[in-house]
DNA sequence: ACATAATCTTGACAGTGTCAAGATTATACC
DNA sequence: GGTATAATCTTGACACTGTCAAGATTATGT
């Protein structure tokens, strides 16, 4: 029990816990330096020595959250081998999954919270990594003849774009009632993902 | 010039409108209740004689902003009678080009910071007409052949997502390099639009 | 013309991000 | 080992924020 030693010893971990804490629990505008630091047991100023300032704390967050939506890609893709069409399924829900699963988290990753996101290079860099990895499933659903031919990076933003845009307007609430009354926001999803492969032409 | 009355006059509007300017040239996050009070001219609580809070007051400038996507639409579409296809893709065009011409409107009104929007009554009936613009033209475009069939709000929520998430992941900075080195922003968005239709299929 | 309501100001409070100065502890080098 | 240096954390302060209460000013209705 290292209860009270001057040196906290994972400080910046234990900030970025509580930083996910306090957004699942109290939400996006809840979020504060001062509130983060109470929780992790130190003073109010303690996160300077960590994060210069409270976009950086913001950005590890969001850092934090992109890398376990990129195992969660992982794990989909890995149980699914050399089936890149339900590959790309599977992975379209566990992105749906993990938004409502940890909706402040994502709300925080996508949100515009974070300001000039190209200056934490964590950040720029898992991104990267993440589109990367849909961007070769499209690939490869492209070479297995499953989707049609066109730039694979373009047609992953396409995609991604589709999927991110569904679970938005469901997670800030912009679902008509007339729409939410007759239909289960898992029907409303399914229906999206699959109109993003067959398309809404007749 | 009504320069120095103790009663504004129209406090309220300006207020609307000045939040407006503040979003657009400092960005949303230099929102303040105090400096949007300042650029009208008044002290700063007076602001709370129009809006219990400053939710209420970004509940305001979002609905402003939801008027005028609204006339956006309906101005694309009486550019096209008779023609629902037409004015279907119009009104993506129009929806991408509001959000990049008002960015800072958009994310307010979007991106989740207005928590209890259905507290607002003039907010949720504004977004319950466009979307039931839109789910119109979808309806009239099942009509005539050209949409498959569905539930015409699921289609145009659908739909609408799609355009939504591409925008937004635009406009957040989050679509990789790796695309926006090789392609322009409007050439992606028409790809997307143009996927809505197709599908992503072979 | 006067009572009442609407509008606006002033002053205060707690909470926020941020910085500077100093206290405490770990680390590296002799 | 012991000591200089760096890392880490605390305390105290500042300006700024949203919000409320009390009062001043003006409009409105009778």
């Amino acid at each position: 029990m290292p209860s009270k030693k001057y040196h906290h010893g994972d400080l910046k971990n234990a900030l970025i816990k509580a930083g996910v804490e306090v957004l699942s629990k109290e939400g996006t505008g809840a979020l504060s330096l001062r509130k983060v630091a109470e929780r992790a047991g130190v003073s109010h100023s303690a996160p300077y020595s960590h994060f210069s300032d409270k976009q950086a704390l913001i950005a590890a967050i969001s850092t934090e959250g992109f890398k376990q939506l990129y195992t969660e890609l992982d794990t989909a893709i890995a149980a699914y081998p050399d089936d890149p069409r339900r590959q790309l399924q599977e992975c379209a829900w566990a992105y749906v999954l993990f938004a409502m699963n940890h909706t402040d988290t994502f709300k925080i990753m996508f949100s515009g919270v974070l300001e000039k996101e190209k200056e934490y290079p964590d950040f720029v860099e898992i991104s990267r990594k993440t589109f990367g990895r849909v961007t070769e499933i499209v690939r490869a659903c492209q070479a297995a003849g499953i989707l049609r031919a066109a730039p694979a990076e373009m047609m992953a933003v396409a995609v991604w774009g589709q999927v991110h845009g569904i679970i938005s307007l469901l997670l800030e609430g912009q679902i008509s009632h007339v729409v939410l009354d007759r239909f289960d926001p898992r029907e409303i999803v399914l229906f999206a993902l699959d109109q993003i492969r067959t398309g809404a032409n007749a």
